[in-house]
DNA sequence: ACACTCTTCTACGTGCTGTAGAACTTCTTC
DNA sequence: GAAGAAGTTCTACAGCACGTAGAAGAGTGT
């Protein structure tokens, strides 16, 4: 799994707050409090599409956008961590035996919907 | 979060697989495969503890282990990936949505076991 | 065509990780 | 308890990912 930098993580961010395409330069002003410049939100523009989080149009200021939405990373993530481990059971029992009472609940009401068990 | 390298993920799983704590000698042994020298071990050793992985008793020879399980570990993980998130909601229903039918019962069964909601 | 904007290329500093020799400490054995 | 073996810590360096951005090239508008 490619994990993120500072920057490219404040970058997603970005990618993900905003409602649609998104150019460099809005970035560039988005992120203007780290005062970069704008060749590097390119550069790591590029480098989040080598590992495949953004895509870009072919638009003519080119417009940047996330792959995944922000939760599907997550959740993403989350299968990944559980997949990486032998006992999946185990991890599971751990992670529900440590939500809180809201996320439990929220759990089996998602989980009432799905397949009869 | 600290992330780990190739090789500190190789001797945590060692670490993990163990039954009780090792011998840096033994995980040297066992990552024989890889050729790494002791002082090697030693040095990714003391990085596990400074990142507050592993720690080690007092014998002489030290002994390290993990301080959390594999599972553990794992649940935490996933934790972290859920706190990062604004939508948590939106998270868990994307994780619930695409866990197989045996997880699904077994995260069920985990769930009608807690609070009374 | 000329100036302006945008994009790509190239480069460098920093920090993390893999790697291990050198130096120091502790243990064993006689 | 002295010598050697075994173990531990110190120090160092190379490679790579990431933050950073100038230079150069490509596209656009007037």
């Amino acid at each position: 799994m490619a994990s993120l930098g500072e920057l490219e993580r404040a970058v997603m961010e970005r990618l993900w707050a905003a409602e649609g395409p998104v150019a460099a330069t809005e970035l560039r002003d988005q992120l203007a409090d780290r005062g970069v410049a704008l060749t590097t939100v390119h550069t790591v523009l590029t480098r989040l599409e080598q590992k495949g989080f953004v895509r870009h149009d072919d638009a003519r200021p080119r417009r940047f956008s996330a792959r995944a939405s922000r939760e599907d990373h997550a959740a993403e993530l989350m299968h990944e961590v559980l997949g990486q481990a032998a006992d999946r059971q185990a991890v599971l029992a751990r992670f529900v035996g440590s939500v809180n009472d809201d996320e439990a609940r929220m759990l089996r009401e998602l989980l009432a919907g799905g397949p009869t068990g």
